[in-house]
DNA sequence: TTAGGGTTAG
């Protein structure tokens, strides 16, 4: 039982029982508070509207302004900016700006976290413009930026799209005196990183470290998965093994992420010795972590040993997911067991997990390789969603099957839906009308492709 | 109010 002796003791006894979702006891104990005379304050509401807004969404926590103007407390900048991020982690840009308006009719004034939030919703939205006028707005009503205000404006930018903005920011900021920490730099790693720009992430982890800033396990764990993207493999594994040596390998992810990189390279046992050495420092093995090993054992073609793993692991309270079903339909189509493949897509469609597109575009491509491409076609016209991995399997099915022309069209109306191609796909399909004497066809497909990458890119 | 993240397909 809570022992509650004043309202200070009270707020306290609130916030831990809203951040362990007990709202309805937390009801319960302002109830008894103030029987026993102790009356709640503006903190008790403020940490009510927190926990409704996190828990039943912003128009419950918003409703609570009502009781407690009855209780004749009166809302703060605390309270406004409780619900601003609410609205913000909801992307609702038009309830910040009436909040903001709301705020002023009741005499609060924005604070530099209000206008963070606003700026930090806009950015979530899509809005990048609509948050450089804000981030504009708070020097013209000269109120003191944080270093939040920057790292907001910089991350939004990168998540944009515009890291070569955000580092021209970045910048113009260092240049007016501001020292970019720690977050700053992992923003901008990490976007570089993102958008392919991997020599120019790595100059700035050197000016970092030449700044004398630590990097931390999320600089590492960026620059780490840059190096994998980038294909350079051995220099990807030198930072996990920094990571290791400096503690930041406490949970499965870096594991896993070495390990699926590993296999990806087709390195089977190193990826082995990895999971292994995951089990050896006794990490907590979670869904992901027996994915990945389920993985390891169908490039080993030991299904038997996979479905052993996956009982353990349901034993454990653990549910399979799309990873684990892609991976085994994967498996199985690689080595040509497309009808037990096919047992595993009704078993996961009866699970109700239906839009498993990675599953089935397995499933096709298997079906090709494996000669029959009219089955391919069929399970081909039933999907109601398809991307570019499916088109590209069936082309390259077709193409294998000598169908030249129904692989030129499904190849277009790819390109028509916005679909990135495989220049090797494109190839392929010039290459074979052209052999198959259809000259006139090629240079028809070859100009339509370009037309529809004008007017569907 | 601000940073990263693991596993699947062509």
């Amino acid at each position: 039982m809570w022992k509650i002796f004043s309202t200070k003791s009270l707020n306290i006894c609130l916030v831990s029982l809203c951040r362990v979702k007990q709202l309805k006891k937390a009801e319960l104990v302002l109830i008894d508070g103030i029987k026993l005379g102790i009356l709640p304050d503006v903190v008790t509401y403020n940490t009510l509207i927190a926990g409704y807004c996190r828990l039943l969404g912003i128009d419950t926590g918003y409703s609570i302004i009502g009781r407690m103007k009855e209780a004749g407390i009166h809302p703060d900048i605390i309270t406004y900016n409780t619900l601003l991020s609410s609205a913000c982690r909801s992307r609702l840009v038009s309830r910040c700006l009436d909040l903001f308006e709301e705020m002023l009719e009741e005499g609060i004034f924005p604070d530099i976290r209000s206008y963070n939030i606003l700026m930090h919703c806009f950015l979530k939205s899509g809005k990048p413009d609509e948050a450089y006028n804000v981030f504009k707005d708070i020097f013209l009503k000269e109120i003191t930026p944080s270093p939040g205000t920057y790292n907001i404006m910089i991350n939004g930018l990168c998540k944009n799209g515009y890291v070569d903005n955000a580092l021209r920011l970045l910048r113009t900021l260092q240049r007016n005196g501001f020292t970019p920490g720690v977050v700053t730099y992992n923003i901008l790693i990490d976007g570089l990183s993102k958008s392919r720009k991997h020599r120019r992430a790595r100059g700035l982890l050197k000016e970092m470290l030449e700044a004398g800033q630590s990097p931390n396990a999320i600089t590492y764990t960026s620059v780490m998965k840059s190096c994998f993207k980038n294909g350079m493999l051995e220099e990807g594994l030198e930072i996990f093994s920094e990571m290791q040596k400096k503690g930041y390998t406490f949970d499965g992810f870096a594991y896993c992420t070495v390990t699926g990189a590993l296999l990806k390279g087709g390195k089977v046992k190193e990826a082995n010795e990895c999971i292994g050495n995951m089990f050896k420092v006794g990490i907590d093995l979670d869904m992901v972590c027996f994915n990945t090993l389920v993985n390891i054992y169908c490039k080993e073609g030991k299904f038997e040993d996979a479905l052993k793993l996956l009982g353990e692991a349901e034993e454990r309270g653990l549910q399979c997911d799309d990873y684990t079903h892609s991976i085994l339909i994967d498996g199985l189509c690689k080595v040509g067991c497309i009808k037990l493949a096919q047992k595993y897509l009704k078993n996961m469609k009866m699970l109700g997990l239906e839009t498993n597109l990675v599953a089935m575009n397995s499933f096709i491509d298997g079906v090709c390789k494996h000669g029959h491409i009219d089955h391919a076609l069929q399970v081909f016209e039933s999907m109601k969603v398809k991307d570019a991995f499916t088109y590209s399997s069936i082309v390259r099915g077709l193409c294998r099957a000598e169908r030249y022309k129904l692989a030129a069209k499904l190849l277009h109306s790819c390109v028509t839906k916005g679909a990135q191609i495989l220049r090797s796909d494109k190839k392929a399909v010039m290459r074979g009308l052209r052999y198959s004497g259809s000259l006139a066809e090629a240079k028809k497909f070859q100009k339509n492709i370009r037309l529809a990458k004008i007017l569907y890119y």
